[in-house]
DNA sequence: AGGCGAGGGTTTGTTTTTCCAACCCACAGG
DNA sequence: CCTGTGGGTTGGAAAAACAAACCCTCGCCT
């Protein structure tokens, strides 16, 4: 199973192997937003119960996730992000203004995210080396892998 | 349809519902990196040729993607971005380094990006504002929709 | 003591998707 | 004529998603 498939080995691909399935993301929203019980996440992202379950236990064993006790008898629980949830955040603010922009007209936000500077927060992607803006013109990308060059396979 | 579910109106669920099937981020990744024709794509995404077809037509659909030929006889086509579809490469590459970071260990990197001012591109998001980086702590949510809370949907 | 409701799921059966392999078409080269 | 490449489409089996119902523990109300 491993021989007859072979796509690029790419960390985007190991980041969408965690969180790329349907309702991750949104998990890991509401979850960020404070919604860690699951029937506020069931309600809030529309998801069967079901598959929200699946998608919990997947996060859970991830690391994304932590899943909590927040009282006894009868006993509740609550999902709660870890560092590396926490992390995403970011990631998903940046998708978020993209589909601020992109998909809806860039009118009617259904959600504005204050920065702890004041103002509305209007993510941006920049280099941590020279500050600047993080733009497709601007970028070259360099394989690690023998065999996977940025034009297609080497060879075939 | 649109009374009996009602999940929370918000750009990253409609930026999903474009970009959030299986193997479209990764069809993005391989045209940004220049990979536009179909038989790249199918090598180096590793998806099924019928489902590749569909996302295919769904990003052409949406804007992200046009469909070109790039030679008659034999005609023969290439995919390209559009700037909707460029713009995603900062969300691709802030999620490569969450992958880079928090899935592999942060060791033996399958790719390496080049910033246009030299240094290697290490992505982070920040406040158009103020220039600070993102991080959870500093977020504020502030939903515009009315019974949307942060807290769980207002009653119920 | 009986009934109701919340919270956090699991079970069951049906509908969609995914997956894989095979096939198709146009043309180019030998 | 036969083979190979590019860009798909088709058909059937396997896997997910979906919706509704169900289960269990407990707290509260009467």
């Amino acid at each position: 199973m491993a021989a007859t498939k072979d796509p690029r080995p790419c960390s985007i691909a190991d980041a969408l192997a965690v969180v790329g399935e349907k309702y991750s993301l949104l998990v890991l929203r509401e979850v960020c937003l404070g919604n860690g019980r699951f029937d506020q996440l069931v309600r809030n992202i529309g998801a069967p119960r079901d598959v929200l379950a699946a998608r919990l236990r997947r996060l859970v064993d991830a690391g994304l996730l932590t899943k909590r006790a927040y009282q006894e008898r009868p006993q509740r629980f609550e999902y709660r992000a870890t560092r590396a949830g926490l992390d995403l955040e970011p990631v998903l603010m940046s998708l978020m203004a993209w589909g601020d922009r992109h998909v809806r007209g860039g009118d009617d936000r259904p959600m504005v995210i204050e920065h702890s500077c004041g103002s509305e927060l209007l993510p941006v992607v920049t280099c941590a080396a020279c500050g600047g803006e993080v733009h497709h013109e601007d970028l070259t990308a360099h394989p690690q892998v023998p065999g996977w060059t940025v034009k297609g396979p080497t060879a075939a």
